[in-house]
DNA sequence: GCTTAGCACTCTCACCCCGAGAGTGCCAGC
DNA sequence: GCTGGCACTCTCGGGGTGAGAGTGCTAAGC
């Protein structure tokens, strides 16, 4: 969306009305704005020059004889042109680094556990609603798999995943298998697939063992016939983490209902939040959408501030939602700084791929 | 909380009185109840019965001259005495049957997946507030260990648990170990702790494990100091699944933004949820908590209509959150249907001990 | 003695009106 | 190009009002 050039005075006022209306969720006027921030100029003159940006676009007014309000495009000028990153306090990256690489009760931490005191220090710390996804796998490569018997005629397969990503699927099987034979068919299985691509592996796992000598066959045949959830890349979904929707929720923005309906819903369905993150895991860096560049239009009255966070081989999405009147100046700084910081300390975490809350379980019989 | 006993009259019009509320969300009056039920006495006689069901405490007045609404003691009556409950159509029930055993685009199935498609169907179904806590063991029979060496210096401990659950915990050693003493030593442990409950394993592994002959100790030693949290009953704590906050957030109900504010954080910080639902794991059937019988402060505007299930061994429990003024008769039978199919469906599944969304890491240097 | 009709009274709610306040656009003059 | 002045517009809160619903009480009826 091309925004013809603005002068000084423009630029000048386009931003104070902005952070004028970030700060008070009211319409602000020509006199509001010569009086708050003792401009050198009359309110008739600031009157013309708001008409000429709301001509641009860039503002609009809720009725006539009303203050103006920024457009989504005014945010967005606001963003790329006119705003400076705030620098953190040391009291507030304090509280964000504390929050990611803090103990918790002496127990291990896992990737989950840190993205819920992430999210939690970060909803809370910025009053919006703090959202983040779980590490992803971009290119997985598989390092080996392992076979545990269960008990009865359940397997476990262990497999590791390259960088310090760990599925586990249970098997079942129609009868018991002995513990040699299980370790004779993953032996036989990493010798010939250890350090191929996962999506190689999926491609042509049954030529690449058809020959194969050594190994129980059931269980082979059990392996090869479940070879596509076994060797699917970590799915692009994933968990998401979020914190804050009480403070949100208050927000006046969120007066009419029919909002924290379609927020909620949302956040519930998973789908929307998915597509909007997920969308960015490519994407390095701290990105901003605003308003009615989200796409989904459950959430077109909202702003999201995110950045790309990396664990390992792996990369997240961390971030802020709130309405499209937030305080992007601040958040940018709070977002970019908490993505970083997450990166350094998931560098060293085991996680789950998939959504591993569960073992999934994959009979027998689903072969084709 | 005793109430002195009830006229057929009384019991009658209490019954009518909190049918009416729960439909229309508003006061009523005596004129009211006699047309819409065809009541045989006149509006005069229903305003005396009114003010006694007052004087007992069953009914209240939001201010003088409106009609009555029911007090949480007035709902326990009902609920207690004066409600039948109503049956489901065979429409419904295909529905929460389906939702709880239908297949999933192929995938295997586990607990977390089935709780997830419970609780939509069940808050959809009945437009509130379906909540649900994932399957926990109350007392656990350790199966055996199976240790697995990722690579690098960590190790994979899966341990079942009777019956049914898997607990993995990644823990990390200082160097490389072969995969015979890893085999070894598990089997060192299994041969010794087979079938003692995890809480004996707790209390004298040490003892146990003292004269250890086989294995390698530097491993023994590795799982000795991390006994407490490999031992572990699964915790009572758990994850919740819920779906269904935008159906109640619209309720005139939640008309005042404090309780939207309450519920949500209540369901953000999950202790809330946990502590409430958590409660009645141990009480097997139906459970209905009404208002202010809710000790907790966050939510004594709601009443929940939950019951017990089953998993193998595990229990735990599903359920409805909702305003007070809900459809008891109608909700306990969904929800004791519910109850029921989940513990059929779930009797197969394996699922993992504990949070288990990621593999917690322990390293070693944590022994004290 | 329970039930009922009648009546006076109360309280809420929706509606309207009105004035204050904030803000605008425009125009003429500096 | 900037500014002061002016007429105009729109929202918002307060106050008044009448309809509607409901109550409690009392006296009369079955």
């Amino acid at each position: 969306m091309p925004v013809r050039t603005l002068t000084e005075r423009e630029k000048n006022i386009l931003g104070l009305v902005v952070k004028a209306f970030i700060h008070d969720a009211a319409p602000v006027g020509s006199r509001t704005l010569v009086r708050r921030f003792g401009l050198e100029l009359s309110p008739a003159t600031v009157r013309n020059t708001l008409n000429d940006l709301e001509e641009a676009g860039l503002l609009e007014q809720p009725h006539t004889s009303a203050g103006r309000i920024p457009t989504d495009l005014g945010y967005r000028v606001y963003v790329d042109v006119l705003m400076s990153p705030v620098e953190l306090s040391l009291g507030e990256q304090a509280v964000i680094r504390d929050a990611i690489s803090g103990e918790i009760h002496g127990y291990g931490r896992d990737a989950a556990t840190i993205l819920d005191q992430t999210v939690r220090a970060l909803g809370d710390l910025t009053r919006l609603l703090a959202v983040s996804l779980e590490p992803r796998l971009e290119k997985g490569i598989f390092e080996k798999i392992e076979l545990v018997a269960l008990g009865g005629p359940k397997i476990l397969a262990v497999l590791t995943i390259a960088k310090g990503f760990l599925r586990t699927v249970v098997l079942e099987l129609d009868a018991r298998v002995d513990s040699d034979s299980l370790h004779e068919t993953a032996q036989l299985l990493n010798e010939r697939l250890s350090g191929l691509p996962m999506r190689a592996i999926r491609e042509s796992v049954r030529e690449r063992m058809r020959d194969a000598s050594a190994g129980d066959p059931k269980i082979l045949k059990l392996i090869l016939s479940n070879s596509e959830e076994l060797f699917a890349l970590p799915s692009t979904e994933g968990n998401i983490h979020y914190w804050g929707t009480p403070h949100i929720l208050v927000l006046p923005e969120f007066a009419e209902p029919e909002r924290i309906v379609s927020l909620m819903g949302a956040l519930e369905e998973k789908d929307v939040i998915l597509r909007i993150l997920g969308r960015r895991r490519g994407e390095k860096g701290l990105t901003i959408t605003i308003g009615e560049e989200n796409r989904e239009g459950e959430i077109q009255f909202c702003s999201i501030v995110s950045s790309h966070y990396t664990a390992g081989e792996g990369s997240g999405t961390v971030g802020v939602l709130g309405p499209t009147r937030m305080e992007y100046s601040k958040l940018v700084s709070i977002v970019d700084y908490t993505a970083r910081i997450m990166s350094e300390v998931l560098e060293q975490v085991v996680y789950t791929a998939d959504k591993g809350k569960d073992s999934a379980i994959v009979r027998e019989d689903r072969s084709r």
